[in-house]
DNA sequence: ACAAATGATTGATT
DNA sequence: AATCAATCATTTGT
């Protein structure tokens, strides 16, 4: 109403020039005369006109109406139409330009892409499984129950991906319906207003931001539910297994064993790992741990390690028999087999005596059924 | 419920 | 890159 005013003041001669709405309520503009074609009869048009706009909140609404259909069936419709667009293009010249260009939001990308990599956003069926079989091989799981572990994890997961869908799906629904309710709106609007198609492309393109707007935020919280999935579930921290006793056995065999030097080569470790169908990290982890805590309280590991170097000795008493033996036949002696204080580390030093002489002498005593000293004398 | 045991992680060190 | 040391978070044993 007050654009139209504006308008019709300021370009008075762009107007319903020449044709009189005032007698014709109702009937065709054609069927009408033309009394005033020049002058005063023009100027009292407009006024006439002016004051039919400005009253035209008090008649009825079937006189509205009316009257409507009068100005659209008017001869000169389209052009004016078209020009009071061109008026309106050119003073609302600032509004737009600002933001016609919108480059691809990196944040938006970005949580697209986690999504799709997650298995949210992708196909159905198989990513979500490929997604949560890849999360199991990464989080370096003990191999054996993996699905088991995880179908815990899946079936979260492909609740949050379903979540995900349906209010994207209800999201998209709105705009749709809201753009097409505003599109015909301004459509029905344009008849009495000056409307342009593109005009009304930019107000479809505003809901469009407005809603993509809504939806990155479902997809930033969708985002952080996976996250939180993930940590609660694939963390290997928080969902760890212990190794099967086998494989517990089989380490410590190998740690008693190997207690003068418990860091195992590559190779043995892969070995091992192979052996107790466990990762070559969880190996490397196990020594690590083993060692230190091995070395801060060996005391504790007294009884454990007996028993495995018992063990061990009823694999190897015979071996080392032997060995000895053959070393009692040809050779001198080797230099190192003296010392007996076991010392861990690396080729740099910082070795630390750590068997205790309880250790060593019964390491001895169970291997051979022979003192210390007594090994040692059948050795020099 | 509590403490001990245990596998993994992290930061520093070498 | 491998290891140590401290620490975390869970499992297991009581």
């Amino acid at each position: 109403m007050d654009d139209q005013s504006r308008m019709m003041q300021t370009h008075p001669g762009v107007s319903l020039a020449g044709h009189s709405v005032q007698g014709g309520m109702g009937l065709p503009p054609h069927v009408q005369g033309h009394e005033g074609a020049d002058g005063d009869g023009r100027k009292q048009d407009i006024g006439d006109i002016l004051h039919q706009i400005m009253t035209i909140t008090d008649q009825s609404l079937d006189e509205a109406q009316a009257k409507k259909h009068a100005l659209n069936c008017h001869r000169m419709k389209p052009a004016l139409f078209s020009v009071l667009c061109e008026i309106k293009e050119k003073t609302g010249l600032s509004i737009r330009g600002a933001q016609e260009e919108e480059p691809p939001d990196p944040q938006l990308m970005r949580l697209d892409n986690m999504l799709l990599a997650e298995g949210v956003s992708g196909p159905e069926k198989g990513g979500g499984a490929a997604a949560a079989a890849a999360a199991a091989a990464a989080s370096g799981g003990s191999g054996s129950d993996n699905t088991a572990e995880h179908s815990d994890y899946r079936a979260k997961l492909s609740q949050i991906r379903q979540i995900y869908h349906t209010e994207l799906e209800k999201y998209e629904q709105a705009c749709n319906e809201f753009t097409t309710h505003v599109m015909n709106l301004l459509r029905e609007q344009s008849r009495t207003r000056p409307i342009s198609p593109k005009e009304i492309e930019r107000m479809v393109s505003i809901i469009h931001r407005k809603f993509s707007s809504i939806q990155m935020q479902l997809k930033q919280s969708t985002c952080e539910a996976v996250m939180i999935l993930r940590s609660r579930f694939l963390d290997a921290r928080r969902k760890r297994r212990n190794f099967s006793k086998q494989a517990t056995e089989i380490l410590n065999e190998y740690f008693y064993s190997h207690l003068s030097n418990p860091y195992p080569s590559e190779e043995a470790k892969e070995e091992l790992a192979k052996k107790c169908s466990v990762l070559f990290l969880n190996v490397s982890n196990w020594f690590g741990n083993k060692r230190i805590r091995y070395k801060k309280n060996i005391g504790k590991f007294q009884e454990e390690a007996n028993l495995y170097a018992a063990k061990t000795a009823v694999n190897a008493a015979h071996a080392v028999a032997a060995a000895v033996q053959n070393s009692q036949a040809n050779s001198p002696t080797t230099p190192t087999s003296g010392k007996l204080a076991i010392q861990w580390g690396l080729d740099t030093g910082a070795w630390q005596t750590l068997c205790s002489p309880q250790t060593i002498t019964s390491l001895f005593s169970t291997f051979l059924g022979v003192t210390r000293h007594n090994f040692i004398s059948t050795r020099t």
